[in-house]
DNA sequence: GAAAACGTATGT
DNA sequence: ACATACGTTTTC
């Protein structure tokens, strides 16, 4: 079966462009392009409430907890179904366990975290 | 800083 | 158990 992504939280002030937001479990992880975030509470929880770390890398080591993002299906790259056996992906694939560079979701990809996708 | 390697979540 | 591929760590 397909399970769908959650919708948006469009209440008007979208705080997070759209993407990946995950099943929301009774954690807190809220999962935007921009990166993984995740609410004070569960900040204070972890017990990493102003920690010398960086803080929003610390929450979305935390956050991220292992959890693997599928890729979108919507971009270009997704669809494609056999590598291109020549980039280093494919070359070191045995080694890299990577997809394909021409298969790599876009939206997976670090730089798409930044893109602001207006949907008129 | 980028690429490769590794470990491992996820699905079959 | 095996295959696939994401995320982190290590290496260059
Ligand atoms: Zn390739
Ligand atoms: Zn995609």
């Amino acid at each position: 079966m397909e399970a769908w992504r959650v919708p948006k939280p469009s209440t008007g002030q979208s705080d997070f462009p759209y993407l990946g937001a995950f099943p929301i479990s009774p954690g807190v992880f809220i999962m935007t392009s921009a990166g993984v975030f995740l609410a004070e509470s569960a900040l204070h929880m972890a017990g990493l409430a102003g920690y010398p770390m960086q803080g929003e890398l610390a929450s979305a080591a935390i956050s991220s907890a292992g959890k693997k993002r599928k890729r979108c299906g919507l971009c270009a790259p997704c669809p494609r179904r056999i590598g291109c056996e020549q980039c280093s992906s494919c070359k070191n694939r045995k080694a890299s366990h990577q997809i394909c560079k021409l298969r790599k979701c876009e939206e997976l990809k670090p730089s798409a975290a930044l893109e602001v996708t207006y949907t008129p």
